[in-house]
DNA sequence: AGCGTCCGAACGGACGTTCGAACGGAGGCG
DNA sequence: CGCCTCCGTTCGAACGTCCGTTCGGACGCT
């Protein structure tokens, strides 16, 4: 989608308002989904018109293919840049959770939107979106492979890693960001642990 | 709701056609979300007519919430009745996520739909349902609290038997029921060693 | 005749999207 | 400097569609 078209529009302004659009819209669909979500509130919450909101997105669904990835994209790069200078197998792999688990705090809707409407889209937007989003998952899947010292990709870290994101991606289900007790870097320490000795060794 | 609502109606195949009809509201709402299944569908799929549906139920939200209140029931008898007769803490944690991944294999469609339309429902329908939910996950933290030999319950309990609902319930995002090369049980088991002793461990 | 069962047809409303017109600042021209 | 034209932007109003639900009557068994 964004191959040309929105490096050819104009103004700072539209930037900032499409921007101002795309926020209202995860807002939103993280609240009540992206069915129950109408152009019409989205367009209220954005201080737009409903028509005007034609003039920054195509429709509805590249709402929330835009969400999606940028959302993506962001979590990868962010993985990348928490990795640098990171040896240690098991440091690597609590730098990815403290990553992930900070783009939680950051953009609770976005990751929210991205957890829970995983299969909305259809065809190439949702190709374009499962491609990014397999890119990540491979990404954290390579930190889990790390952590078996033999060289040989243990069985079960495929599995492992698909556990390791239920854990990861639950969160958004009972997280109360108002009354919460736990920093989110000591959830995220708490989870990495969890993960790489177990409940019991804790 | 089922107060005397459900055994005040008579004939067997009255009861019959209402689970037919609630079968085929769980498919389509595990295929494309409560908000998008249509009445008219899932009349069709559950061969009646798109009126006859509302001799069997009381609109769209009994549907759904006769799905979830079914289904955490369920699971809770079958959490007690797994647990019967098993005294070692470990085996009764890995007892009760064999009985929730069972659970998921044999009723997918139901579990797939409490999963992911947790917040869909409304007011008392959603309290109802919430109590059941609280009293499954109470009982699983419960056992996660057993874990602990000393008496005083560990401070991330609660915290860990969220991560393990995460990794449990996150399994409909990725499962595939053709062509998956573990079985359930070993899933389960891998899962409960997973949040028993670790990924380093295995 | 009476009752449980079933359904064709329709109602009112909400939705995503489109259309045509109006506004307002920028820039060319006399 | 005044005027006018262009174009990005904004919006009220409407269109067509699909939705959940209801109504009145028809069928078949007792």
């Amino acid at each position: 989608m964004s191959t040309a078209e929105t490096t050819r529009k104009r103004t700072p302004a539209f930037d900032s308002k499409r921007l101002q659009v795309l926020a209202a819209a995860a807002r939103i669909f993280s609240e009540v989904g992206y069915d129950k979500a109408s152009m019409r509130r989205i367009a209220a919450e954005a201080q737009v018109s409903l028509a005007g909101i034609y003039h920054y997105v195509a429709g509805k669904e590249e709402l929330l293919h835009s969400i999606q990835s940028h959302t993506f994209d962001s979590l990868l790069r962010g993985l990348r840049s928490h990795l640098a200078g990171i040896g240690e197998p098991r440091q690597r792999l609590a730098a990815a959770v403290r990553n992930h688990v900070r783009h939680f705090g950051e953009n609770m809707h976005e990751l929210k939107v991205c957890a829970r409407e995983l299969e909305t889209l259809e065809d190439q937007a949702y190709d374009e979106v499962h491609q990014r989003r397999r890119a990540y998952f491979e990404a954290v899947h390579a930190l889990v492979q790390e952590l078996q010292p033999r060289g040989g990709a243990a069985p079960g870290s495929w599995l492992a890693t698909a556990n390791l994101f239920g854990m990861l991606n639950w969160f958004y289900q009972w997280y109360d960001a108002e009354r919460t007790r736990v920093s989110l870097d000591d959830l995220a320490a708490q989870q990495t642990a969890l993960f790489l000795d177990g409940y019991t060794a804790s």
